[in-house]
DNA sequence: CGGGGCTTGTGAAAAAGTTCACAAGCCCCG
DNA sequence: CGGGGCTTGTGAACTTTTTCACAAGCCCCG
């Protein structure tokens, strides 16, 4: 009924992109208690076309059934699965500052699984205070704590400067993927993922859109 | 000198968010008085490859001279007239939690030239109180701050269930662009720029590729 | 139990984006 | 002032991603 028709391909990252949206959508559609989508129907809740939908959902399997469409609690579990989200994923915060703090009470985090297991800062002020029942220790004691914790994806939230030191000692630590808030690139052994995020980035790209309609 | 070569085609998404990263790239050039870069030396700091630069920034112009390579002050000043970096954008944010306030101290924002203008939340607790020397305003007084301010970008960051509703007031209000953190699709006229950022959409890209590499 | 109406899954076609490869051009040195 | 060594700008080839189009399949109704 669901065997892996191919041998689980790479995904394109907007494939990843569009699964997460997915995702969202099939959320929403169980909270609301609908049975039954079809790839129309998950094509306009994630702004994509119902060709779109099957080709991507095709890559991992055949979910639905023809001429029905989807089972909302089957894709939601089959989608939560795709994208690893079907375990729980031992996290730790390096940066206690602003943008770490707004990420740790962050609820659609542990939602999906994410659990932010240890938080660090090496400013002494912070270190001791607590965040949402976590205390933030000091970089000094990253690696023995990643360790013990089993801690596998490390989310920088500290200034450019730091972030590519940071980065090396989680990865010699054990961590296997990384998101980097720094805006800056980092410079890591290929087998580590590394996930940019840079708000600047997205506030330019809106800038550029909206430059460029005033052009002539 | 610089004649546009062609009407300044539609550049790809990706192009534009490599454009960024070029600009990033470029600061750090110019801050460390590196007067010259080559294609070659732009790609390594940008992670992309030296054709790559060249066939983004060749749809602006021509900016480099063959055999030295491109003049860093001056392909800083192009590549931020490009993305529409060579003005100031009033913003407006709406939702002064905790990412909102974290953005609010984002510095890099106030360096590209995103002013905020104006924040707003409903929390009566919040209302009133300040952020970084700037009021925060009820969502009712929206409309007539955002016209009298002139502000053009309205960054959302309330939970999802209120984002849009005030998507469809900022956008009446004579916004042009939104960047949205609420997890949830808005529904706009097409004139109007929307730029999503998901935060959860970033961790699950990771979660999807390590937990890939644990399949066989 | 067979036909009609939908909807999936998927090859094939089209479009978009990236890489290649090289002529054109610039600077410097002799 | 001419040749050599680099580096850009760019058509063409290639790759990836998206869209199209339709056979296969499922359900329901009569």
């Amino acid at each position: 009924m669901t065997p892996p028709p191919a041998p689980p391909r790479r995904a394109s990252p907007s494939t990843v992109r569009r699964l997460s949206l997915y995702l969202r959508a099939l959320d929403t559609l169980a909270a609301e208690g609908v049975g039954t989508v079809s790839s129309q129907g998950l094509a306009e809740r994630s702004g994509t076309t119902p060709a779109q939908v099957r080709k991507d959902l095709s890559l991992f399997g055949s979910f639905g059934r023809r001429g029905m469409g989807y089972e909302v609690p089957d894709l939601l579990h089959r989608v939560r699965a795709i994208l690893g989200l079907d375990r729980r994923w031992p996290v730790a915060l390096v940066g206690a500052g602003r943008i770490g703090s707004a990420l740790f009470a962050y609820p659609l985090f542990r939602e999906r699984g994410f659990e932010i297991r240890a938080v660090f800062d090496n400013d002494p002020a912070k270190i001791g205070s607590c965040r949402e029942g976590l205390e933030v220790r000091p970089v000094t004691e990253l690696p023995c704590l990643i360790r013990e914790r089993g801690i596998e994806i490390g989310i920088i939230t500290v200034p450019a400067h730091a972030a590519q030191a940071i980065a090396t000692v989680l990865v010699e630590s054990g961590v296997r993927g990384i998101l980097n808030f720094a805006p800056t690139r980092l410079h890591l052994p290929p087998e580590i993922e590394v996930n940019e995020v840079s708000l600047s980035m997205e506030l330019e790209a809106l800038s550029f859109a909206l430059a460029a309609r005033e052009r002539p």
